[in-house]
Parts: structure tokens; C-alpha cells; sequence
DNA sequence: AACAATCTTGACTGGATGGTCAACTCTGGT
DNA sequence: ACCAGAGTTGACCATCCAGTCAAGATTGTT
């Protein structure tokens, strides 16, 4: 039911400490995902690794340091993806990658995004500090690209920041709300070609929403 | 530091069962955002309401009722504003109104959403029959809307699923991540007028997305 | 084989949590 | 003034939880 790992039997020995971490953070992630930092237990934790309790707290200190480990591993593949908005392309590549990339996150990384947003709704207790220096320098440099593209003409007038906020929204939700998702998709997951046609239809809007031709549109 | 009620003084018994209900519903409606249900607890929640514990169980049974009712209460909110997509309306009327609605709702219920997204997060354990009734039928009586506009040639053609899904999740967003919202905003609430201008924006951005002109719409 | 370092684990502890209860107070009706 | 029912509350209980610990198992090294 629950096989994350399979190469070395969980169990073994042969195992290497790096590789039982990751099982522990992937397991974490999830329980910590589906019920917050409270309501998650260190038990259940331990269940789903396939460990006693005691060895979980062997490798990591305390409940509150493992979850500053997940969410900061959570923070990290945020910051790669936020890189494939880069600041030489053209709008519309630009903006149609990143996009396809945090899509792409949201369909491989479903817990890692509801971890963030369970943090961020409660007001970001650990992580204030990455949002007060990092992710708002990254916003910033996106906010002032946008602008330069607006005042070349490449884009219609909008605020960047609302811009902004509409596609990590959009983009995420299809993690933190797989559940609702599904469940009005008759209760299964997202197809591959759902996938697909989802990301088109998001870059779709959004691109033409502010005045851009999605590459290789039709009519 | 915490006054929901002010008219009758809290400890005072001229307050009906009703007030009192109430106010316990509100804290526990903003206790349960933010720590989740299993993060939760009735001693804190006792606490905001300016209550003893055990009288706090003398109105509600048991953390579950507490909080099905809460939960009961937020899709009440829900339906309502759902009301707004009308489905006489012209596409742009209809989702310009359900739109605004949704991001006053933000607004005013920021943390009756930060409730809804906790639970489908956790995969919506209380709420799944909503999620495959009225849900579901609401859904599917705007999409075959959405798909006769298509049809009449007034809409761009799109996935009527995924524009829907991303209205909500851009509304949304505003309420589950303010507080990420307002860090980028200099630790500052939005103002009204940054409140009009992520409204605009967003219906501006999604209008012309799928090929329609907002009203009231410059050159 | 001997040994030290690393890893494993069942049993335990102190504190918090959901929920109970019996005693108490208040209020409105007579 | 009296009473019954509604509302209030401190003290209490069983359970669960994060975290500890000391005894034992495994591993690599010589």
C-alpha cells in the first residue's frame, strides 16, 4: 500500500542513514500534509516508516525539527521551480514554463505543496523568515520584469502582483485541493491527457488575460 | 485584544444561547483555520470565547459536533455566494458578479476558507458527501452553462472544468494565504483600494482569457 | 575474535487533552 | 418567598502524546 522506497527491504540494514532520512521526511511530509503540524503524531509518523518510535526520534531530535526539515526541503523545489521563470525569455515563454513547472509540482509534489500551504494558513511560524527575505526578493525581481513588459508594450497593463498571486494559486490548487479535484472527476485522479489539457487551459487564460498569444495556439 | 462580541459583556447572562453559540462558533471557526482539527483544542478555543472548558461542552457535545458545525456553517456561506453565478446572466455579468463575490467572501470569511481547505486537504473526512452531492450538481449545472456559451460562440473555447477550478482557487487564495499575502505586502492587511485592484484584476485576467471584454473596460 | 561506534527498541515518564460530573448559581414563574 | 429548570464551573479521569533511557543488536575495523 505504501511503497515509497524498494530497492534495500525497509527493515534492512543495508539501508543507508541518508536513505532511511528520506524515507522518514517522505513519510512526515505526508502525515504532516494531510493534518497539519498539531494534528500530526510522531506515532503515525513512525508507523508509515516502518519504524519504532524511539528509532524515528534517533534520527531526528524533536517533532518540530523534523518538520522544519520538511518544510524547508519543501522550500527548496519551490525555489528550483521558481527558477524556470527566467528573466531572459520572452513573456510568453516565461511565463507559459513556469507555469507547465508548477503544474508539473503540483501533480509530483501534492503533499510538499499542502505542507506550505498548512504552514501559511497558520501564519507561517517557521517559515517567516523565507518569506520576508527570499521569496519576497524573488517577487519583487519578477514584479519589476513584468513591468518592464508592460512598458515595452509586450503586456497588456496589470498589476504584476495580482498576476502573480493568480498563478500560484492556480497552479497549487490542483495539490491542496487534489482531494476535491477528484472526487468531482468521479472520484479518480487526473488522467495524464487531464493533466495536459489542464496546464493548457491555465496558460491559455492567463496568456491571453493579459494580452499574449500562447505559443503554438490555434485561430 | 479579542472582542468578536461587545452589546452584552461576555460573562454576562443576559446573553442568549444563541449570542453565546455563536461566539463560540466564531472562535472555534478561527481556532480550527489555524491549527487544523486535530491541532485544535477545546481548552483554546474555550479560551477565545471567554468560557470555562466544561461549559463550552455544556453547548456543544464533543470537538467533532463542534466542528461539523462549523464546517456546516462555512458551505452554508458557500452555496449562497455560489448563488451569485447566475445562470440568466451573460457570461460576463455571471462571472464578474460570482468573481467579486467570492473575493469579498475572502474578504469577510478569511478563515471560514481556511477551514474548507483544511478539510478537503485532509481529504475532507466530514464533508465528502457535500463535496459528491451539491458540489458535484453545482458543478456540473455551470459547466453545461459554460458549454452553451461555448457553443453560441460567445466564449473562447476552454475546459469549462479548469476555468471553474481556477476561479476558485485565485478567490480562495486570497483568504487561505493572506497572511503570506500580506508579508509581501510589507506586514500590512490589503487596503480597499488594493482590494478593488486584485478584484479588477483577476476578472479582467480571466474575461479576456476566455475571449470576453470585462464591462467597463478601456481601450 | 575482540572491540568500539552506530543503530535499534520496549518500556517508561510527565504533561496535555477530550470529556465527565456533581455541586453551585442564576432566572423567571407562581 | 419558593421552586424548577437552565446555565456555570472547578475538580477530576482515562487516554494519548512527545520525548527519554538503558539495554541490547549490528556493523566495520583491527
Amino acid at each position: 500500500m505504501d511503497e515509497t522506497q524498494s530497492a534495500p527491504k525497509p527493515g534492512s540494514r543495508s539501508e543507508s542513514r541518508e536513505e532511511i532520512e528520506r524515507r522518514i521526511l517522505d513519510c512526515a511530509e505526508r502525515v504532516f500534509a494531510e493534518r497539519g503540524f498539531g494534528g500530526a503524531t510522531m506515532q503515525l509518523i513512525a508507523d508509515q516508516a516502518e519504524l519504532p518510535k524511539a528509532n524515528l526520534h534517533y534520527y531526528f531530535e524533536s517533532k518540530e525539527k523534523l518538520y522544519r526539515q520538511v518544510v524547508e526541503r519543501i522550500f527548496t523545489i519551490w525555489l528550483e521551480a521558481a527558477d524556470s521563470f527566467e528573466t531572459s525569455a520572452s513573456p510568453e515563454v516565461a511565463l507559459s514554463r513556469y507555469i507547465a513547472r508548477k503544474m508539473e509540482l503540483s501533480r509530483t509534489h501534492r503533499y510538499g505543496s499542502k505542507v506550505w500551504a498548512n504552514e501559511v494558513m497558520q501564519g507561517a511560524p517557521i517559515i517567516q523568515d523565507y518569506l520576508e527575505v527570499t521569496l519576497r526578493d524573488w517577487t519583487e525581481t519578477r514584479i519589476e520584469l513584468i513591468e518592464r513588459w508592460i512598458a515595452a508594450g509586450l503586456v497588456r497593463p496589470v498589476e504584476p502582483r495580482w498576476l502573480l498571486y493568480m498563478i500560484w494559486a492556480t497552479t497549487q490548487h490542483y495539490a491542496d485541493f487534489a482531494h476535491q479535484i477528484e472526487t468531482l472527476n468521479g472520484g479518480r485522479a487526473l488522467s495524464d491527457a487531464q493533466w495536459r489539457a489542464a496546464t493548457e487551459t491555465v496558460c491559455g487564460i492567463i496568456l491571453r488575460g493579459i494580452g499574449l498569444q500562447p505559443e503554438g495556439a490555434g485561430a
